[in-house]
DNA sequence: TGTTAAACCGACTCAATGGTCGGTAACAAT
DNA sequence: ATTGTTACCGACCATTGAGTCGGTTTAACA
């Protein structure tokens, strides 16, 4: 049974290297032969594992991807507090550069969203797939926020969604070269005055 | 000096041509003889006007991208009014679906700045200056706001107007295909409680 | 009208790239 | 050991797309 765990080890590999590169420079701008050369495999042994670049990104998609959002943005949703100050924490978190060897920034949604909008819909359908979850779990944990009183009222979850998730991907655009630390700050500040507009006002005046 | 007017005719019509494509299928996945079959035009004709394809987006930069940015963006900061609802108003009006012909969604900053990252720096440039100029308006208009009394004392003018580009960029993301009016609408409604956030409270109270 | 220079044509070159395919090496099963 | 299968190799193919270039048309002007 070597040989199957061969298999997942070069099938890994090739999906690492791949988004590393994929988001360094772009999907459409990056070719096989760059990332095969730096793993020293070949193009059968790419073929071999995969039945087109295609299918590859989208095994990227699915293995890497899904997991890295799932992680940084839905799951830290999981608890029972005032959800405000989690959110504010899990944005901070995913902006923050990645750890040494890590990939910078956390990941790139925004980038291949944009990268894939109107020229292959298989692929952003995935991609739009995983903001729609986010999506759904913010406004979920906003009710129930809204619920427990942390909330005020009149607020609307989804528009509030929508809107952190505008201004979480926007930020992404303007960090993309820049190791501006400044920006990330800014951008929390701003995100604590805009919760404090939405939170509920202490009944007892 | 007819020739000087079929001139002008012929690079602004590949001009205005190329901005539509470019933005709509993205600059490294347009051929140049996709547009140039739209127009019936020949590879000769374009290469007598520009000198590469990098140069001719750098001039559909400069002649268009950078004029609507600021008729939309830039322009309408220019009163004397509190600054928040002129700003307000002017990205409701810069996320409003183009009439008829015109192009869809005004424009496509982030799209571009996107594409071009870390591909060309060059074009990156570009685009990041007319971002620059777009922000250093808002921080101007912002801080005029602030000593009118209409934004409170202690707000980071600069962070807001980071906030604002980010929030507005990543709106653009979102917007991408989808014909989401509501979309657009969630946004100004959370821009407004932002807004009314950093507000200056009345002193009298 | 003849000359000149711009505007334009389109076949061609050349490099890049996704994908194919026949073959080889290593390991597993009998 | 033999046989079959899996992982992998790398030359090759077909297509695409940026850029070239010699030639043709058209407008300006002497």
């Amino acid at each position: 049974m070597e040989k199957n765990l061969k298999r997942r080890e070069t099938m890994h590999r090739l999906c690492a290297k791949g988004l590393e590169i994929f988001h360094e420079k772009g999907y459409y701008n990056t070719s096989l032969d760059d990332i095969l050369k730096e793993l020293e495999l070949s193009k059968g042994a790419f073929y071999h594992h995969f039945k087109s670049k295609e299918d590859y990104f989208i095994t990227i998609i699915q293995n890497l991807i899904v997991q890295k959002v799932y992680a940084l943005l839905v799951e830290p949703l999981n608890t029972q507090e005032n959800p405000l100050p989690i959110i504010l924490d899990s944005l901070e978190n995913a902006l923050e550069p990645g750890k040494r060897n890590e990939m910078a920034y956390g990941f790139m949604l925004n980038d291949f969203l944009t990268e894939f909008n109107k020229r292959n819909l298989e692929i952003s359908t995935y991609l739009k797939d995983i903001i729609k979850v986010w999506e759904v779990n913010l406004v979920s944990v906003l009710k129930r926020g809204k619920i427990d009183g942390h909330i005020a009222r009149h607020i609307d979850c989804e528009g509030v969604a929508t809107y952190i998730i505008a201004s979480y991907l926007g930020m992404r655009s303007l960090l993309m070269d820049n190791t501006n630390r400044q920006l990330k700050y800014q951008y929390v500040q701003q995100l604590k005055h805009y919760f404090n507009s939405i939170t509920e006002r202490s009944v007892i005046a």
